[in-house]
RNA sequence: GGGGGAGUACCCAAGUGGCCAAAGGGGGCAGACUGUAAAUCUGUUGUCUACGACUUCGGUGGUUCAAAUCCGCUCUCCCCCA
């Protein structure tokens, strides 16, 4: 884990391509040539868990900090009541603010496998702690009077809802966003905000208030979205999004996500997702086809190494080649118990497909049996209506297979 | 406040009394081919005690032998006028 000791943190940046957009180039990068910068990214805490998407501003959050610079990670639990419409078609559902806070604790917790937040080197606060708050009328009265409803209608993040409808209360998020910047900018000095591209008018916003309530340049720098070469966004498995957290989205699953990578998009994840150094990564450029398997398994390695640890990404590692290399396999697949009296009675094949998740329903267990996608060990199984005893457990444990990437363990209970 | 329009399966979207578990596309899943990739081809994609049965077309109550389709009420959204 090292950065490349030549050069600025904000040429590190745009060389591992993290960079969308910048408002003022030569004034960020004069900005972070120094040290102890402190800057912010807000993070709305709609969902109880951060995924790949938050990901990215915090491996960009981890390399300013490695070079000296306190990253501010805001929660957003005021603005999270209001909701982003940027990028959306349509109202988000309204979230109590139980909810939101509890959401928070979590992706405070998770904030710490990239940032260091001891001795100050990184701060962690709260919008709701001056949102909340706020007077209606003094809010319009001394932020509302600096915006041109024209100006914000102009907004890319806007216009894509001109057609589906906006909300006044959405409409309303661009102010508390800038409000927000203003705030962190007359608490600790904050003249820097990041975040996902996006974001990118709501953080002008917040830099043209600033400048026109304190008379200070604020800049702003978004961050690429992680999309695939084709630019759809990355991230989005069968179960949803990609979860940092291992309840939501299982490490082995995690790891495979970016074993499995489209080639075209191996060498720019790597550069986005991991620490590993740019020089390494450039004697990559050349590989092609089936050479770049072995990078695919380096980045799955590094990504799941920073998020579950190392000692997870070696075990989903090992459990990964096991399965598809060998005949061998992996301690902690996922297994269902099997008790002694449902074995004496038999227990179906399509109840342990569905039992075991590897089907969403018996329908589904059927189909997948009916197409061939069932194994059991190595054996495809055609017989739906397969029924397991305790003699098919003369030998321990059957591994079940649906597909070729998905595995489950059976095992009589002790 | 007045007028018009729309809500269909994971998403988009056909269907306007029975031939509808519901066209088509996307996505997903499986098989073939491969490199645990992509592309391509094939199959599949409501549930179940499965050649049949049951539940689904915003919600609810009706009309009818029969409704996603007709009527009443209701919820949500969009457009035009104010």
């Amino acid at each position: 884990m090292h950065d490349s000791g030549a050069g600025s943190v904000y040429d590190t940046l745009l060389e591992r391509g993290y960079i969308a957009q910048v408002s003022d180039e030569d004034g960020v990068r004069e900005l972070l040539a120094g040290t102890g910068v402190r800057f912010y990214i807000g993070f709305d805490p709609t969902a109880d868990s951060l995924h790949v998407g938050h990901f990215i501003p915090m491996m960009v959050m981890a390399h300013l900090q490695r070079a000296g610079h306190v990253p501010i990670a805001l929660m957003g639990c005021g603005t999270a009541m209001v909701g982003d419409p940027s990028g959306r078609t349509d109202l988000r559902q309204m979230m109590t603010l139980e909810t939101i806070s509890a959401n928070a604790e979590r992706f405070r917790e998770q904030m710490r496998i990239l940032l260091d937040f001891s001795d100050d080197r990184a701060l962690m606060v709260n919008n709701a702690d001056w949102l909340l708050g706020l007077n209606y009328v003094d809010f319009l009265r001394d932020i509302g009077v600096h915006f041109s409803v024209n100006r914000m209608l102009a907004a890319e993040a806007y216009k894509q809802r001109m057609e589906k409808g906006l909300t006044f209360l959405e409409f309303n998020y661009m102010l508390m966003q800038a409000y927000d910047f203003l705030e962190l900018h007359r608490r600790y000095g904050v003249r820097l905000q990041l975040g996902g591209d996006d974001q990118w008018s709501n953080i002008l916003a917040g830099a043209d208030l600033i400048r026109r309530k304190e008379q200070t340049e604020a800049y702003a720098l978004t961050i690429k979205l992680l999309t695939t070469s084709e630019g759809i966004k990355m991230g989005k498995t069968a179960r949803g999004a990609l979860w940092l957290d291992p309840e939501k989205c299982p490490v082995f699953d995690f790891y495979q996500y970016w074993r499995n990578i489209d080639d075209a998009d191996v060498l720019n994840s790597m550069r986005l997702v991991t620490f590993v150094p740019m020089e390494e990564i450039r004697g990559w450029e050349h590989l092609t086809g089936s050479q770049l398997n072995p990078v695919k398994e380096r980045l799955a390695w590094e990504v799941t190494a920073i998020v579950h640890g190392r000692e997870a990404a070696d075990a989903a590692r090992q459990q990964a080649r096991a399965l598809f290399a060998g005949p061998g396999e992996a301690d902690d697949m996922p297994e269902t118990l099997l008790d002694a009296a449902e074995l004496e009675a038999g227990v179906g094949l399509l109840e342990l497909l569905e039992r075991s998740g590897l089907s969403p329903s018996r329908s589904a267990a059927r189909r997948l049996v009916r197409q061939g996608g069932v194994r059991l060990d190595d054996e495809v199984i055609s017989d739906e209506s397969l029924v397991l005893t305790a003699a098919d457990f003369a030998d321990g444990h059957r591994i079940l297979r649906a597909g070729k990437k998905r595995f489950h363990r059976l095992r009589p209970a002790d």
